[in-house]
RNA sequence: GCGGACGUGGCGAAAUCGGUAGACGCAACGGACUUAAAAUCCGUUUCCCGAACGGGAGUGCGGGUUCAAGUCCCGCCGUCCGCACCA
């Protein structure tokens, strides 16, 4: 009679058995058709979380899926390995980063496995590996051939006292996050990757990604930025010019001044010779970037005396500002001030008392005094604007750029938001940029056979700094080109380099090269890629420019990375705190707390603790759940159920309790089926139609369900099944049901899948089993219930055969007794059908 | 400020093409089994009136289109996310 399942017996005994077998190793050679799945691998920080485990699952579930399917599966897991935490782990704890790292992969490695995930472990690497870098040193160089690599002065957060760059989500407040030092703006070389030469693909490859989120594509689109319009210049007073870029050159009439950016060289030039101009231009830098700030900075000018000349008019002139509100980084650093058509140059025309000057009119008015303080910036015609004069905005564009390039004045130009990629990092803990410094040939590439540079090992934290710059022999070399005492660069790749071609290494990894091409070739694009919605801008950016550099090199032949995207929710938390004053909070973990409905209390002290926000699992809310302990107290399947269970794996799935103790319910009741296999037919051999038509109707749902990701309705669907299995009588049916059951819970459930695979007498694993077949005459009903609406109201439903004639059906509608007594005698006005569906009879 | 998504029972959610709103799960309640508990099983569970048959209302709010609207259109309100002085 029925025994428990255990969990933790059968998770360990099949895992061994897949491992040992290679179940899921990916055969490049396989006849079958391949599939790619692939979730964000991650970084090693030192025990998994829920979130690494609600990815995995969802990835894991498709793999498995598809190769019942008949797919040759290609499903590698591997470690995102460089990084930061490593080097903190090193200052605070004294060990080296290399060793805390790694230590960090074999835990989590065998937590994953303890998961159950069928990965191809075979595959697997840690980008910190010199093996995998050295290959990531080859590609750089290759890019540094191909013309898309240059050193560039650029300006890095500095944190004085650490001796360390910052990047700017680790400047807070002006300060430097770990030391609370003031941070400094410093310019350093730095080597740049030229993404933007792939702006315009970049863009125009997003419309092909037809299985990415819509949401993604957008932010990734407003990111690259493609803004057109209008670069021209204005003379100077002085004799000199500067130039502008504006969108709206339709505009030009209306303009009312000029500003330049306090980085602007006509700005540094003036401030060579006037400390007045140079204290402005201070006074600019150091306003601050956070949103509040910017939102709330006023518009500050410093007027020049200089004035510009109107192309359209040279006695026409304008002022010319140093103005904070200018950035240097986008355009060329200048603009000219329409106040009447935008926002920023009103309110600083406003605060200077300059002129303001309608040019385009939205109908209503077109007088050319423009009074409010708020700019129109929609469409309209032109006025007050000379030849301009009755265009609409967009005709009026393309005059001005015309004009302008016939006269040589300005040129239409293409402006773009997204900046080159700065790939430097002065840390320790990175791949070492393969480049050597001679005072004579400057910047010489490491020859080829001398590849992988590698970091040394000899290297302390003890004192701020990075460890290369000061380590005693490492950056002494020689020039390979004229054998003079030359000097390594000490700056390493930021890590998003390292990210963006690991799946590409995953799909071929030979020795002496980063990857072979044409095996490459057989498993790429990833056909799903998994992974969290905060890498929709830059990893997923730079990994799709690092592909068609590739391509443009030659070295693959593959546009996009990633063919399917799905960024999946956050696992959360209730959060439990205590107001401490003064704007402290103490927080508390679940483990902690003693809850009951709504309020809780401290289990240390028995005093209650506010129930806060349900939030994502963070160390810092201390709401977090280890999953360790959960597999261990449930086994894995019942985590991986509730990882599927309940939420759109879009949304974010809140971790409870109750919620794993009812996937661990479910798992029992499966094992009782399973279990009671035996006895499930009796003596009755007979057939259960309605049971048939369930479990084939389950059989396809749910096939489809995973394929679109919709986990939650794959585990609502299999409920129902097993709801119906339970219900039925002993047959034939339901006893091929239960023996069917076992194949659709094989993705989700795997452990007790292939126990009860085993006890079944099935042939090999279930792993390797197929999905089951759908007869297709079994999915459509014979028989449908057809609602009767009465004024679009519900009033009765009637069961009839499928594909009953209109006729038959409204007859047999306008006969039922409800339907007879809401009509009281009289005839219906009109009588719609639809066919199996409903009958909505209009009185 | 700009861009986007979302809003359905006590909760997580379904409703795939405009066609029976609330499948499925959680929680709660009632019952069976048990010395008792756990586990399991049976039932109830959108709200209001009603003992019941039944009736009314109902998918953030206000309008509209339609025989029929959670779904389409217009206008609000709210929540969340991304970007942010981008010329």
């Amino acid at each position: 009679m029925a025994s428990r399942f255990n969990a933790l017996k059968a998770d360990a005994a099949w895992q061994a058995v897949w491992e040992e077998r290679r179940t899921f190793a990916a055969k490049d050679d396989s006849p079958r058709p391949k599939s790619y799945v692939l979730e964000m691998f991650p970084y090693p920080s030192g025990k998994i979380h829920m979130g690494h485990v609600r990815n995995y699952t969802m990835g894991d579930v498709l793999a498995r899926f598809r190769r019942m399917k008949g797919m040759e599966v290609l499903h590698p897991m591997g470690w995102d390995a460089f990084g930061m935490p490593a080097e903190n782990a090193a200052m605070e704890k004294g060990v080296h980063p290399g060793a805390w790292t790694y230590q960090n992969i074999d835990t989590m490695r065998s937590q994953l496995k303890r998961i159950g995930f069928g990965l191809d472990w075979s595959r697997e690497f840690a980008t910190c590996d010199p093996e995998y870098y050295g290959h990531q040193q080859a590609l750089f160089l290759d890019m540094v051939e191909a013309g898309l690599v240059y050193r560039k002065e650029s300006a890095v957060n500095w944190d004085p006292v650490d001796m360390t760059v910052l990047a700017n989500e680790q400047v807070i407040d002006g300060k430097g996050w770990r030391s609370g030092a003031v941070v400094e703006r410093r310019k350093l070389s730095q080597w740049f990757l030229k993404i933007t030469d792939f702006a315009d693909e970049l863009l125009d490859g997003l419309k092909e990604l037809e299985h990415w989120p819509d949401k993604v594509k957008l932010m990734q689109e407003n990111w690259i930025g493609k803004s057109q319009g209008l670069q021209f210049r204005f003379a100077l007073s002085d004799g000199g010019e500067v130039e502008v870029f504006t969108t709206r050159p339709d505009t030009i009439f209306g303009a009312s001044f000029v500003a330049v950016a306090a980085d602007h060289p006509l700005a540094l030039k003036l401030a060579e010779g006037n400390p007045e101009v140079a204290a402005f231009a201070d006074k600019c830098r150091a306003g601050g970037t956070s949103a509040a700030e910017i939102e709330t900075q006023e518009k500050l000018g410093y007027d020049t005396g200089l004035t510009a000349a109107h192309p359209f008019d040279p006695d026409w002139k304008l002022p010319v500002y140093i103005a904070n509100f200018v950035l240097m980084d986008y355009g060329v650093g200048a603009v000219f001030g329409v106040p009447a058509h935008d926002q920023r140059d009103l309110d600083f025309a406003r605060k200077y008392d300059l002129q303001v000057r309608r040019v385009v009119s939205d109908g209503a008015e077109e007088a050319p005094e423009f009074h409010g303080d708020e700019a129109y910036t929609g469409p309209g015609t032109l006025v007050n604007s000379h030849f301009l004069n009755g265009m609409d905005v967009v005709d009026a564009k393309r005059e001005v750029i015309e004009r302008a390039e016939e006269g040589g004045w300005g040129t239409g130009t293409t402006v773009w938001r997204l900046r080159d990629w700065g790939v430097s990092r002065q840390r320790y803990w990175g791949t070492p940029i393969p480049i050597i410094h001679c005072e004579t040939c400057g910047p010489v590439p490491v020859p080829r056979d001398q590849l992988p540079v590698k970091l040394p090992e000899d290297v302390s934290f003890d004192i701020p700094g990075n460890p290369l710059d000061r380590h005693a022999t490492w950056k002494h070399v020689d020039c390979p080109k004229c054998g003079k005492a030359a000097r390594r660069e000490t700056d390493t790749l930021d890590t998003f380099v390292d990210s963006s071609w690991y799946f590409i290494r995953f799909a071929s990894q030979p020795d002496d090269k980063p990857f072979d091409k044409a095996v490459a070739e057989q498993w790429l694009p990833v056909g799903q890629y998994i992974g969290g919605v905060e890498h929709a801008i830059l990893h997923l950016l730079y990994a799709r420019f690092w592909t068609r550099a590739l391509k443009h090199m030659g070295k693959l032949d593959i546009a996009e990375p990633f063919a399917g995207l799905f960024t999946q929710g956050m696992v959360t938390h209730e959060t439990y705190f205590r107001d401490e004053g003064e704007g402290r909070r103490s927080w508390f973990g679940p483990d902690d707390v003693e809850i009951s409905g709504k309020t809780g209390t401290l289990k240390a002290d028995g005093q209650p603790v506010t129930v806060g926000r349900v939030e994502k699992m963070s160390k810092s809310k201390k709401n977090t759940v280890d999953p360790g302990p959960i597999v261990e107290q449930y086994g894995a399947d019942a985590v991986r159920w509730f990882m599927l269970s309940d939420s759109p794996p879009e949304r974010d799935l809140e971790w409870s309790e109750a919620g794993i103790e009812g996937a661990w319910r479910f798992v029992q009741r499966l094992w009782r089926l399973f279990d009671g296999l035996d006895e499930a037919q009796g003596d009755d051999a007979a057939e259960d139609r309605a049971l048939d038509r369930k479990l084939h109707q389950t059989i396809a749902g749910v096939a489809d369900d995973i394929e679109a990701l919709s986990f939650n309705k794959a585990v609502a669907k299999l409920y129902e099944l097993v709801n119906a299995i339970e219900k039925a009588k002993p047959s034939a049916s339901r006893a091929n049901a239960v023996r069917t059951l076992i194949r659709i819970v094989a993705p989700m459930a795997p452990h007790i899948a292939e126990e009860a695979w085993a006890e079944a007498g099935g042939d090999g694993l279930v792993a390797d089993a197929e999905w089951p077949e759908v007869d297709p005459a079994l999915i459509v009903e014979d028989e449908v219930t057809i609602a009767i609406q009465v004024n679009g109201k519900l009033r009765d439903t009637i069961t009839m055969p499928k594909g009953a004639p209109k006729a038959d059906v409204e007859a047999a509608a306008l006969a039922t007794d409800k339907i007879v007594r809401q009509l009281d005698g009289k005839a219906p006005r009109k009588v719609i059908v639809v066919p199996d569906r409903l009958v909505n009879v209009v009185a």
